[in-house]
DNA sequence: TCTGGGGTCCTAGGACCC
DNA sequence: TCTGGGGTCCTAGGACCC
């Protein structure tokens, strides 16, 4: 039976978040930075239309940007994430079990819900809703499996006259449209494959759903074997509505500027430190690998030792003895004379909070209620109100964002407010 | 001068064991 | 001294996604 497998997606979500609350920035250029305003990573429309692409770097779009007067913003995830748990929590309105695939997409299943002919006009009601409620644009994509599902909602964008609404279930209807499709724009090629599937001779995806899958076995292993068998509208990805724990957390931020002194470097280990830590207990997690690592600047050689790595005997959730080892890490891995550029903590071997097997020889050190306490404050008052006092003072590392707009919908002091 | 951050999955290759 | 092969487990790195 053919299934009505269907995705949203938010319209240039960063930049429809910021325009929630600017509405008079509607159908003005607007874009949203990453991380210290180094490059672009969400575009309005009106902006693509400038020819400014995914991730151009600000110093070489500064002159457009003043010319056609478009409307900066620093990224504000704390904005973003909520707007985002909006969305979702408005589409369970309309089908309960959606696989939350991205900050901004969701997945999910119209087939036992909806005769297939039904479903396109169900597709229309919940974006029109979710517009109404959220203020969010989206657009649909539905086909039998997730890759063409992908492919008809880039369709849905680009093509006006599907008002954002694609349904390629029909055979005909879809072979029509994968004709001319790209294989650059399908999921799961990137530049790489796309590169060599050109050198090929496939450059649509219609092409590639024509190649035997022995072939594509062997061109580019069970992934590409898979993606043929999607475009040919045999289901290879399975929809995930419960998914399981995550596999790893990684805290890791570019510097503000450069960083020349182990001082730095510690501060700014220890602050990821304790973001992971959050993280993990937020999601109810305990780690046994930890990984701490610095970068130097670009084309300087002369780091030798870039990453220290630490196996919890005990799987752990506190953020004090994750401080122990970055002292131990600074030690060891900073060279003076490096100009470092970035630090990051990862942790992976995470396993459920109440799976974690105790060691009958080795003291369990870990203070539940202080790091439940700790949580409860920083959350209430604000994050790092309470940190360990041997987090140094010092803000040389920090991320430059000059152009973020308030947190409206997670901070009080930040409230937006109407005007009489 | 200035180019993000947080994830997933897959493979190859080394270490080790029998 | 040289001689095999199969299995597992782990890790680093690649490719990709948003």
């Amino acid at each position: 039976m053919t299934r009505s497998i269907c995705i949203i997606d938010c319209n240039n979500f960063f930049c429809s978040c910021e325009r929630i609350f600017r509405p008079e920035l509607k159908n003005k250029p607007v874009i949203v930075m990453s991380n210290n305003d180094g490059c672009a990573v969400a575009r309005s429309n009106e902006v693509k239309d400038l020819g400014i692409k995914m991730g151009a770097p600000m110093f070489k779009i500064k002159d457009l940007v003043q010319r056609h007067n478009i409307h900066v913003f620093s990224s504000n995830f704390a904005l973003y994430q909520d707007i985002s748990c909006r969305v979702q929590n408005a589409l369970r309105d309309f089908i309960p079990n959606i696989e939350i695939y991205s900050i901004d997409e969701c997945f999910f299943d119209l087939t036992d819900f909806l005769p297939p002919e039904a479903v396109t006009d169900y597709a229309h009601t919940i974006q029109k809703n979710i517009l109404n409620w959220v203020g969010m644009p989206t657009s649909i994509g539905i086909a039998p499996t997730k890759t063409l599902a992908k492919i008809a909602n880039h369709i849905a964008k680009e093509q006006p006259s599907f008002k954002y609404v694609c349904n390629l279930s029909d055979p005909q209807t879809r072979q029509r449209y994968i004709k001319h499709f790209p294989i650059e724009n399908i999921w799961g090629i990137g530049q790489r494959s796309a590169h060599k599937l050109r050198l090929r001779g496939i450059g649509t995806a219609a092409e590639l759903a024509q190649m035997p899958l022995k072939r594509a076995r062997q061109l580019g292993s069970v992934v590409l074997e898979r993606l043929v068998m999607e475009l040919n509208g045999i289901a290879c990805i399975t929809l995930n509505t419960q998914p399981d724990h995550k596999q790893s957390i990684t805290v890791s931020r570019s510097f503000g500027q450069p960083v020349y002194t182990k001082n730095d470097l510690e501060a700014s280990l220890i602050h990821h430190c304790l973001r992971a830590a959050e993280k993990l207990r937020h999601q109810k997690l305990a780690v046994k690998h930890l990984l701490l690592y610095v970068r130097s600047h670009k084309h300087h050689t002369t780091l030798k030792k870039h990453h220290y790595h630490y196996e919890f005997p005990v799987a752990t959730d506190d953020s004090l003895q994750f401080i122990t080892h970055v002292k131990q890490a600074t030690k060891n891995l900073f060279q003076p004379g490096i100009r470092y550029a970035k630090s990051g903590v990862v942790l992976t071997g995470l396993l459920l909070k109440k799976d974690v097997m105790n060691d009958l020889f080795i003291e369990n050190k870990t203070s539940h209620h202080l790091m439940q306490a700790l949580d409860q404050i920083n959350k209430k008052f604000g994050a790092e109100t309470i940190t360990s006092a041997s987090v140094p003072h010092n803000n040389r590392w920090r991320m430059r964002q000059d152009k973020k707009s308030p947190r409206y919908t997670t901070h009080l002091d930040e409230l937006p407010t109407a005007q009489a």
